[in-house]
DNA sequence: TCTGGTACCATGATATCCCATGCTGTCCCG
DNA sequence: CGGGACAGCATGGGATATCATGGTACCAGA
């Protein structure tokens, strides 16, 4: 799968809707669905998302919790539960819905963020906040990025 | 199978109709049964669903267990004998039979919460206590969607 | 005949699609 | 090396289709 890279701000107009970077969107190729799927983060002001394929391994990752049990419902309830499908218009954009913008205090800019195999949505002033923290963190801690992956 | 995502509340009529999302009649695409399948979850006042298809994996999950044993009685009285076939009208709504509704305390709405491969009806009330108490379960265990993962 | 259930039809709100515009970065030609 | 034309992309607004919902008519069983 291509990667999600660089950090966008767009425009979110009157309707919710915000253009997706023309880069994120050539990362997806997905057949079965010609969008994204967001949910709110469980620990930051943020919308994860990525494309349907994403999400599906997602779902193979549950497999691993016995079903009908608690952990496997919480799970579940908040990412499934949680978790919109939002299609591309023709100009590759998509509707940002009230619930989501809420989470993330977006108004009317939104940042895509690239992290891989996934991106994030912020509001500008959450992510320049977030941005110094971890770069501090960072410093401070002297993280790196092991060859064979970290912890 | 594509995958029930998102949450959504619609109103239960006085004949006991409710709309199902349309996000969710497009993921069923069955041949056999245009319509949904509804058990009352034995754990929780709520309503497990899915597609026709759906049972018929749950019923070669049931394969795992001896024929006439105690647990697979257990589970096909439990699963089988309580579920209820709930065919769509021509406007995409079903029809929540008495003791369903009753289950789980549904009375003039209903919340259609989205789980992967199968979703659950539940009423506003219920539902809001148990997203709580799940967000709480998964802050406080660090649960994460790792594959192959799980208790 | 009465009652419960099912199918059909009507309506308003909402979301989706389509077209138009301006900008910016790129490519080509001079 | 500089200037101009072109194409891709982000943005805005208006028309149109879809969906949720309420009501009415019809059928079958009691």
């Amino acid at each position: 799968m291509a990667l999600f890279l660089s950090t966008v701000t767009n425009k979110v107009d009157r309707k919710g809707r915000v253009s997706v970077p023309s880069l994120f969107r050539n990362a997806i190729a997905d057949p079965t669905f010609h969008g994204i799927v967001a949910f709110p983060s469980f620990r930051q002001p943020a919308l994860q998302c990525g494309s349907m394929a994403w999400m599906e391994e997602l779902n193979s990752g549950v497999d691993g919790y016995a079903m009908f049990s608690d952990d496997r419902n919480a799970l579940t309830a908040a990412v499934f539960a949680k978790s919109k499908p939002l299609p591309f218009d023709g100009d590759g954009r998509i509707v940002l819905p009230e619930s989501l913008r809420e989470h993330a205090h977006i108004e009317d800019q939104a940042v895509f963020v690239g992290l891989g195999k996934l991106f994030e949505i912020w509001a500008p002033k959450e992510y320049e906040a977030f941005d110094t923290a971890a770069t501090k963190l960072l410093m401070e801690k002297q993280l790196t990025l092991a060859p064979g992956g970290g912890s």
